[in-house]
DNA sequence: GCCGTTTTCGGCCCGACTGTTTTCAGTCG
């Protein structure tokens, strides 16, 4: 997959272009690269086909630069921009408040290249020789390097939850808070969020600025104005808060949720209609007279947009000409998840006994719960081996006794760097579940690994394949794997893709749910919980589903029992 | 550079906050 690699060619040229302030044409790479970086399949595939210019967003020209870089694995054109500015432009524009007219400026007056430059720039005071820089500029700009350099990572949704949710508690009591909702990517259910945006009603702005900017764990107010408000706290994450009125409350939430590329569109496509679109409202171009804006439902409705979009939808993939279709997805819920998959005990890694998992997985309402501890080499993970699989399972066979859910009995197996698993298909095919997952030896070309995974999806008994991609967010990049292979294999085979919960994996993540989902696979949901209240995370899961378009009758956790059991067998 | 049920040429989303200005440019979301 090298989606990725081009988005990120296209953004740095077009911060280059920009810096060169040339018109338009910066607009035009930026949403050719969110294009790919949302796409839902391998590049490579669509440029196979020949049809990189029906992606919209991209022409002939950008579709030019994707194939030179697919076949030579480079493109001119950003190599000669880059050579002619020889300016660090991707790490300055990190700094906040620091953008390409800046830094346009600082590199012709003080020379300015990169990070260190400025650095030494602010620490002489040369700044204060420019016309427009200010000691403001200087502190900030310094402040904004030690950030870039010590940023941390971007937060994981399930990291945040317990504050969204204690902020949401907290203000929903005051008498002076008439409403407040989460938004931005927190919101569309991403799986990592870079800041947190809460949206408030009320008619005492500055009393809800003030509770806002003195919650416990601010560090610094960031901007603090009457209607607009942002604090930074001691954890380096950033939280927003806009004060509303009832009337713009819809058209607020659209802005706010994003994502901004999905705004985008709406904001386009009422111009087409003769109507302007902003966080206040939708109003008409001639006389600015307010057409809507009370609800989201108004604004999309006035649009000719026929169907209510779902948060988790609105990263314009599709999402608004499915609308207009009355196409969109029955999305599953929460409330469909009969039960969890993959989750280990003592017996191999995890914290809680086999009872004291299920009884939890009962309190949660769930009708099965599924144990998966791990089988093969990994020694930290106390695997099972063939001898202790016997009790494992007699035990399981015990716990089923005493709780009033199926309690599934199965192994997390191996997948070894030879394409084999370690267990012979015959005793496979006795366990209720087999995931079938890679844990080691994950240093291997595209081919080689793609060739391991199909290899036991084709020639064992495995139900579902775990954690697919393996990526564990902020630490480690996904496997090298060609997904739309595996995917095609797994639905030959009928082979469930794992959709995993646990909160550092969220793996496949939406994307590629939909991507799978084009391919026509379907879908297990798991919790991959070591202790008790990893079966809490469930949600997540349902997340990253909603993100992949998912019906609730592609997810087996959403099906009747007997079918379940029956649909697992091999 | 891309795009088209107003256009194949002439457009390209919108507004708040900050810092530096005496009316606005740059940045950000």
């Amino acid at each position: 997959m090298k989606n990725l690699e081009i988005a990120k060619i296209l953004n740095t040229i077009a911060d280059i272009l920009e810096l060169q302030e040339v018109q338009f044409k910066p607009q035009a790479y930026r949403k050719a690269a969110l294009a790919i970086e949302s796409l839902a399949e391998d590049i490579e595939a669509v440029s196979a086909r020949g049809e990189l210019q029906e992606i919209p967003g991209i022409g002939e020209h950008i579709a030019a630069k994707i194939e030179e870089y697919i076949q030579t694995g480079k493109v001119k054109y950003y190599h000669d921009l880059k050579k002619e500015v020889n300016i660090d432009i991707e790490h300055l524009l990190e700094i906040p408040s620091l953008g390409p007219k800046k830094i346009k400026v600082l590199h012709q007056k003080l020379g300015v290249r990169n990070l260190a430059d400025l650095e030494r720039a602010i620490q002489r005071h040369k700044l204060l020789t420019i016309p427009g820089f200010g000691e403001e500029t200087e502190k900030n700009l310094l402040k904004g390097i030690e950030l870039v350099r010590s940023r941390p990572k971007r937060f994981l949704h399930a990291q945040v939850l317990p504050l969204v949710n204690s902020i949401l508690a907290t203000f929903k009591k005051y008498p002076f808070v008439e409403t407040i909702e989460i938004a931005g990517s927190f919101r569309r259910g991403k799986e990592t969020v870079g800041d947190l945006d809460f949206l408030v009603i009320s008619n005492h702005p500055e009393k809800v600025t003030t509770a806002f900017t003195t919650m416990p764990d601010v560090k610094e107010i960031l901007a603090q104005g009457p209607t607009r408000s942002s604090v930074l706290l001691h954890n380096g994450l950033q939280i927003d808060l806009r004060v509303l009125q009832k009337k713009e409350w819809g058209s607020a939430l659209l802005y706010f949720i994003g994502s901004k590329e999905h705004n985008v569109e709406l904001r386009k496509l009422a111009l087409s209609k003769g109507y302007t679109l902003s966080e206040y409202g939708l109003f008409r171009l001639k006389n600015k007279q307010w057409v809507a804006g009370r609800t989201e439902q108004e604004i999309y409705h006035k649009l000719g947009i026929k169907q209510y979009i779902q948060p988790e939808l609105r990263e314009n993939n599709g999402e608004i000409k499915a609308a207009q279709n009355r196409k969109l997805p029955y999305l599953m819920t929460v409330k469909d998840v009969k039960g969890v998959f993959h989750n280990h005990s003592t017996w191999s890694d995890g914290t809680a006994s086999l009872l004291d998992m299920a009884t939890k997985a009962e309190e949660l309402g769930f009708k099965f719960v599924s144990f998966n501890d791990h089988y093969g080499p990994v020694g930290i993970t106390n695997p099972l081996n063939e001898k202790r699989l016997i009790q494992y399972r007699k035990e399981i066979d015990k716990v089923q006794k005493k709780v009033g859910l199926k309690v599934f009995s199965g192994v997390e197996i191996d997948i070894l760097k030879d394409g084999t698993l370690p267990l012979s298909k015959a005793i496979l095919k006795q366990l209720d579940v087999v995931v079938a997952s890679i844990h080691v030896a994950l240093k291997m070309s595209e081919t080689e690994m793609t060739k391991r995974v199909c290899s036991v999806l084709e020639q064992y008994p495995v139900n579902i394949l775990g954690h697919p991609t393996d990526r564990l967010l902020n630490v480690r990049e996904p496997l090298p794997l060609n997904l739309d292979q595996v995917f095609e294999t797994a639905r030959q085979h009928r082979v469930f893709m794992e959709i995993n919960a646990s909160p550092s994996r969220c793996d496949l993540a939406g994307e590629q749910v939909k991507a799978a989902l084009q391919a026509g696979c379907q879908f297990a949901l798991s919790t991959d919980a070591h202790a008790v209240n990893g079966l809490e995370h469930y949600p997540l899961g349902v997340l990253m589903a909603r993100r992949g378009w998912l019906e609730n009758q592609k997810v087996l956790n959403c099906w009747e029992l007997p079918k379940i059991e029956k649909a697992l067998q091999k």
